[in-house]
DNA sequence: GTCTATAAGATGATAGAC
DNA sequence: GTCTATCATCTTATAGAC
């Protein structure tokens, strides 16, 4: 808890604290607060971070620049926030589309799985992983460094699926594991900057790469 | 030549013109103009288009940050010519790679050429191309648009190249060709991300990717 | 909770000396 | 060719009214 990022409201309070006080509705902090985050993310997402003002998220919030520090301390934190939500959408989605695979299917049809909800939660799960993924690199030294612990849970996760089925004996025995997911991530995160969504199209996307990936990764 | 970025420099001269003065030194302004064109590629992979000041790029360039104006005439021209530079380098890298596979080789010889190519460029070839990849879906739309023509040259050249594998039965026929395209740049693309260059790291790494690519795209 | 007003500093760009 | 000086504008952030 002492390292790494806290998502807490700068005005420490939780929904309860908030609608324990009759005068404000209940919850509207929180909901503005979230109001504020989806903006965010999709502005940090379109244009940077650099290139993003507090004045273009209070105005897509439909709110002025100072009122933003109601919620949060700085840019910086707001940044902080979405990048974590980011990563913890998508460490869960993977995680539980990978749980949901049936204990007796091989080891190959739990990196597919992760692949399709990996995927998934890129395309289709809000702007918040997408841009973590994209705006990452460039961020300040800082914000980067304090985002690498769950990052690096992550990577750590994929890293032991594909060990799991290389163990198993399912993947050719002349990969560079660490290459292999490295490239795979690539794949799927540089989907935000050209994939155009539509229906079904998340699923066949899916369906193709994983064979792509797959059939170039299993032995015959 | 109307449409599209120009390069020339401000001041109109080129290398000789600069030459018929007997003051400055010959080539000055054009050396001075590489290292300023070096310092932005580098810098604006690292912390993007909007993080990066003209102070900065003056600075690594042991200049002022009013004399770059002497040879641009703006920050975003300066971007203009660091982007097109670097899809130049790599159309320019990767048409090479490919037209020198023997005619004999099979078509999938000349995609497994790409990728080298591609890849050995984004890695080894500077910060150009890297720089052009990883910043541009972040970029000021009418920065984008100027670039587009080219962009779409490249594409289309890929394009053709998987096509000709396709028409000539190398390849499965259940790809989506326009997909698997995509995600192949996506693996590529990524690469500035994480890659950290070695000896022989690159050439192993372009090895890894076509085995993992081509052997799930190619028929068995 | 959100506003107006404003501070304090940085930024892209221009003018003109050298 | 590069510098110093300067400008107009924008940016993050704070103070305090409502």
């Amino acid at each position: 808890m002492a390292e790494g990022v806290s998502i807490r409201p700068r005005n420490g309070k939780g929904e309860a604290a908030t609608a324990a006080f009759g005068q404000a509705k209940p919850g509207k902090s929180a909901a503005t607060r979230q109001r504020i985050l989806d903006v965010a993310a999709a502005t940090f997402l379109r244009k940077g971070y650099a290139a993003t003002t507090l004045n273009d998220i209070a105005k897509a919030s439909r709110l002025r620049a100072a009122s933003l520090y109601y919620h949060f301390d700085s840019k910086e934190q707001l940044l902080d926030v979405v990048l974590l939500t980011g990563v913890e959408r998508l460490f869960q989605a993977v995680r539980q589309a990978v749980e949901a695979v049936p204990p007796e299917a091989n080891r190959l049809a739990r990196v597919e799985a992760a692949i399709g909800a990996h995927l998934a939660v890129l395309i289709e799960g809000g702007d918040y992983t997408s841009c973590a993924m994209r705006i990452f690199g460039q961020l300040p030294p800082a914000v980067q460094r304090r985002q690498m612990p769950r990052r690096e849970a992550y990577g750590e996760y994929w890293r032991t699926l594909l060990a799991d089925a290389a163990a198993a004996g399912e993947l050719r025995p002349d990969l560079d594991l660490s290459l292999a997911r490295m490239f795979l991530f690539g794949a799927l995160n540089w989907t935000p900057e050209w994939f155009k969504r539509g229906r079904g199209a998340t699923a066949a996307a899916a369906r193709q790469l994983s064979r792509l990936f797959l059939a170039g990764l299993a032995r015959d």
